[in-house]
DNA sequence: CCACGCTACTTAATCGATACAGATGCGTCC
DNA sequence: GGACGCATCTGTATCGATTAAGTAGCGTGG
């Protein structure tokens, strides 16, 4: 009835429970007869190795690495951006011998508890807002904790890219194809629920530094090519899907003077711009240019193919896993530059259906 | 230098490390003045709790629940079904103070250790094929398991639908239009990433009991019409996505005397039923009706709109994670029937072109 | 004034394993 | 033949917490 630990097999074959141990994790201490009697042994008892438990709490490591994502699973997982970028995680973690522990912020309060009440080696937290009580709890945890893309925090590694000259990249390329009217289709500037046109003072205020950095690039090319900031609508969509992108786009185009050419911040997004054209007869890129951000699985198979910023996203998830492991095994990290963006150029852009053509 | 620990808190105030647990764990078992002084020492030290590891070889618990799914992360996300059921568990468990270990089968040996090594008080087995090792090591692991779908252990708790009655509905409904000549798009039936027609020998070799029992409640009904189920042909998709459905479609139609109606196991192979109809120019439903399985959120919204068999998927996560709490509590469980399905009728089935009407 | 009950703590056993410092025995070398 | 090396196993301290049982101290009712 009571459980087979170490000690029982220890006590049934008259070795001692260091022995056993050492059966099971190191070989090397024992002669291979008696390693195989007692793993024999262990068989026969249905013992599946040490408990994990009491050996994570002397080995001082469980083996588990939590992370933390925005929102609900469903809602972090229907983006394929953050999937790819989870499985290099995952992929090099579980090279590493551990698993992930995957943690939803739901908002909460239960929330900050449960993650103190983790048992991980390290945490990840994946692109959350500054503001946010996950990321106090886990850095207050006194347990290494690596950043995905944001928020930036002193002393804490961050695997980010250079998002001010993604952004910049894709209005340089829509300017550059004689574009003058541009929009901007934005993730959430804050974790509020609010949908819609951003104003300057929205823009200033966001906890999503992400989105920060990349209205700034976005803003530095339009300022570069003499036209004003204020003129471009900037639409925040709450959630990061196709739907909110399209309804999103909806808001764009309804204006006085709609846009000819978007810049929206994920794939996602664009994708629901491409969507909500599509419903509103509106060609694409005859009438209407799109670009994407992260060159996620989708933006190539999109109808018209998706001109991207594309973003190395398994490579950084991977790189995000290698930095957690080496921090756990106390190895020194260097911090990491960010990772170079590239603008993919495909179908979705094009010089604008009337071009102005300035003089000279 | 040292870690802050209970017994640091306790030396520090002049109390017993025992009050100093209960200070985090009992509030009733001290007064609130001391009580607060010694939350507030923590404060200061940046004691963020007592250490999980500890805590959790103590009481026995660790406060995290495996989960055992095919495949790469990566994979199993890309099937909005699976993510939608484990959001249902996750929200669940969560509730329960149970963070989600996740562990993505990746097929190498080193996965039957990381699961002995993993420090969870139960395991979810998210659908798995009958003699994949991973769920020998789960259920080897002394600790409770809890079966999504597949496979069907004994003594086991097992969530799962009536998956004979699913497919045996949706082949009724096409028969019913009047269609003879139906085909299957099956998901893999082992796991040896082996695409493209399957024969009764490999049919009934399946280690996916779940492909097993739906290919049943087709044949049934293929039986019960009387038509002969050698001439229904089955493809088997060796991934459960989009393109591979496309694919198995292509090998569907290229015969010589091809389908004019398609049963498909998953949504994601009956949305790629509905591309590879597009790119070769065969019209929906007029010329070829199509059926999806799960009625995952993609059905509603494809072109057309998809007549699938819909399950409660989130539901039956959520029902997963309570299983589990039950287990881990010590509470009795009850035997879960299977969830019911149902069809939705929606637009991408009608009757066949050139009906045969059946004289009577 | 004693017994009783209550609150507020403390004591000490325990969870299951790991790792380092011995201990033991045996062969070998000079 | 004594010293030494080596392989193989044991003894024991320790990781950080929980909890049942025990002990003061204090107020109160008979």
């Amino acid at each position: 009835m009571p459980r087979v630990t170490l000690q029982t097999l220890a006590d049934e074959l008259g070795v001692s429970r260091a022995t056993v141990s050492n059966a099971f994790g190191r070989p090397d201490q024992l002669s291979a007869t008696l390693r195989a009697r007692i793993l024999a042994r262990a068989a026969e008892l249905g013992f599946g190795g040490p408990d994990p438990v009491g050996r994570g709490l002397r080995r001082g490591r469980v083996g588990s690495v939590g992370v933390l994502v925005d929102q609900g699973l469903s809602y972090a997982f229907s983006d394929p951006a953050t999937v790819l970028y989870l499985d290099g995680l995952a992929r090099e973690l579980q090279e590493g011998g551990f698993g992930l522990l995957l943690h939803a912020g739901t908002g909460a309060r239960t929330d900050v508890e449960l993650i103190r009440r983790a048992a991980v080696d390290a945490w990840v937290v994946a692109s959350l807002p500054r503001d946010h009580p996950a990321v106090k709890a886990a850095v207050g945890s006194h347990r290494p904790v690596v950043v995905l893309d944001q928020p930036r925090l002193p002393g804490v590694p961050l695997v980010g890219i250079d998002d001010e000259a993604g952004a910049a990249t894709a209005a340089r390329h829509l300017l550059g194809l004689g574009h003058h009217r541009l929009g901007v289709l934005a993730m959430a500037l804050q974790a509020d629920g609010r949908q819609g046109i951003a104003d300057g003072r929205r823009q200033a205020r966001t906890t999503y530094e992400v989105m920060d950095r990349r209205l700034g690039g976005v803003r530095r090319e339009v300022a570069a090519a003499g036209l004003a900031w204020t003129d471009v609508p900037v639409v925040e969509c709450a959630s990061n899907d196709v739907d909110t992108g399209a309804l999103g786009t909806w808001e764009l185009l309804d204006r006085a003077d709609p846009p000819t050419a978007v810049v929206a911040f994920s794939d996602q997004l664009a994708v629901g711009a491409l969507r909500a054209a599509q419903e509103l007869g509106i060609g694409i890129p005859r009438e209407l240019s799109v670009v994407g951000f992260d060159d996620a699985p989708p933006a190539a198979t999109a109808q018209p193919p998706l001109t991207t910023v594309a973003q190395p996203l398994a490579e950084r998830g991977q790189a995000a896993g290698a930095l957690v492991r080496a921090l756990v095994e106390g190895r020194p990290v260097a911090v990491l530059p960010p990772y170079p963006v590239e603008l993919v150029v495909r179908a979705s852009t094009a010089p604008p259906a009337v071009a102005v053509v300035t003089p000279g």
